[in-house]
DNA sequence: CGTGCACTTGACAAAAATCAAATTTTGTGG
DNA sequence: CCACAAAATTTGATTTTTGTCAAGTGCACG
């Protein structure tokens, strides 16, 4: 369920995904490239910016998700790594070739976009909200979701990616994130072991404040 | 492209698709309830509010667009109707059946849902500007282009929904909404025939600060 | 021809952006 | 392992913007 294959398809796919993998920072595509693949992290975190505006991050992916999608043979975004990672990297015209066989797979695939599209609108869920807290709290609930199958006991929630990277992705200036956090550690909603591992305190308030009442 | 069927596909999926129409404020179902059937819009527009925030409206649905996607067996957002709605009901299980037979129907299937994609990707961009201004012409932008196809000569940009559904679609308040009207039309941006009725007065500047400049 | 709802407008307070500078971290080369 | 440079982050002061509360105003529909 977490991977877009199964095993099975994994198999049958093996001929034609490659395992690849990019360093930390790494741009893996740009906005407009001839898009000749879409890629399924296997590990480390992608991000993925709008192709008009360059600023904004759309999307963190993470291990299963799927990247890479296409308007008219052109990729529509932009995709660099946050971390290290490896991705499965599957060629479009042979993927196009198997899901006409297969539609198990395609069922597979629809159900992973899906998936893409109520995480995205969960994303615009985070930009609506108002306040700063509120934003970062959500964000913060949402890795901690994705974490939560590989989750170590200790309940760190881990932040792979960088201030600015948040802010980016939460539609809020850098400072407003460093302050932000600073004011959840104060009031011991959170704390902070490093920068980027944070725990949460007060459940009761952080999801108070995660919902968007005052608290 | 526009609808999600071909003709030769509806023609095939005659017998499972049924026309469904509601009126103007109709609710099509409920965050939670038993997902039996995605929609297909084949006139008016949907909007489709989110189900954990009942208040946010995560995208509006216009003719073409489909919706009623399902997690676990259950919607997880609620739709309800902006206009008159007529929309083509595909039962899940006819269509399920109807995709593991039908290859290409997938394929159309999936090319929606990364359409569906993209537009939630360009939502998160209007959300993510952080001047009031910036969103409403981005709002506008976005109208203008999903009626670049069907539009009168006019250039007019026909706005369906009322301000409080805007405010909710766009992160803002009601009253800034109105405020941010008032200032483009004061400005000499656009001018409002009616309040449904809007037009681009200066082309250039409109879209600079769609974009997010200054200007 | 009212009545209600959608919308506008005003005043004020709160929040976040911006500008600017200090500080900490991180990565690199000796 | 240390010194240093570069990058990331925090902090402070100020300004701008927007949210909120509170009245109005006007249009639409019965």
């Amino acid at each position: 369920m977490h991977q877009l294959l199964s095993d099975e398809q994994r198999a049958q796919l093996a001929t034609i995904a490659s395992l690849v993998s990019f360093k930390k920072g790494a741009v893996i595509y740009r906005s407009g490239d001839f898009a000749d693949a879409i890629f399924n992290v296997v590990s480390g975190v992608v991000k993925c910016r709008s192709g008009e505006d360059g600023d904004h991050i759309v999307a963190f992916l993470f291990p299963g998700d799927v990247f890479g999608l296409s308007a008219e043979g052109r990729y529509v975004s932009s995709a660099a790594t946050v971390t290290p990672v490896t991705a499965y990297r599957l060629p479009v015209s042979a993927l196009r070739r198997q899901l006409s066989a297969d539609p198990q797979l395609a069922y597979s695939l629809i159900c992973k976009l899906c998936q893409e599209l109520r995480q995205s609108a969960r994303h615009a869920l985070l930009l609506a909200r108002r306040r700063a807290d509120s934003k970062i709290a959500a964000f913060l609930q949402e890795l901690e979701r994705l974490q939560h199958a590989s989750n170590d006991a200790s309940g760190d929630i881990h932040v792979p990616m960088d201030r600015t990277e948040i802010a980016d992705y939460a539609g809020m200036s850098l400072e407003a994130v460093s302050r932000t956090f600073a004011k959840l550690s104060e009031r011991g909603i959170i704390a902070q072991r490093t920068r980027r591992h944070v725990k949460i305190i007060n459940r009761a308030d952080f999801e108070r404040i995660a919902a968007g009442e005052v608290a």
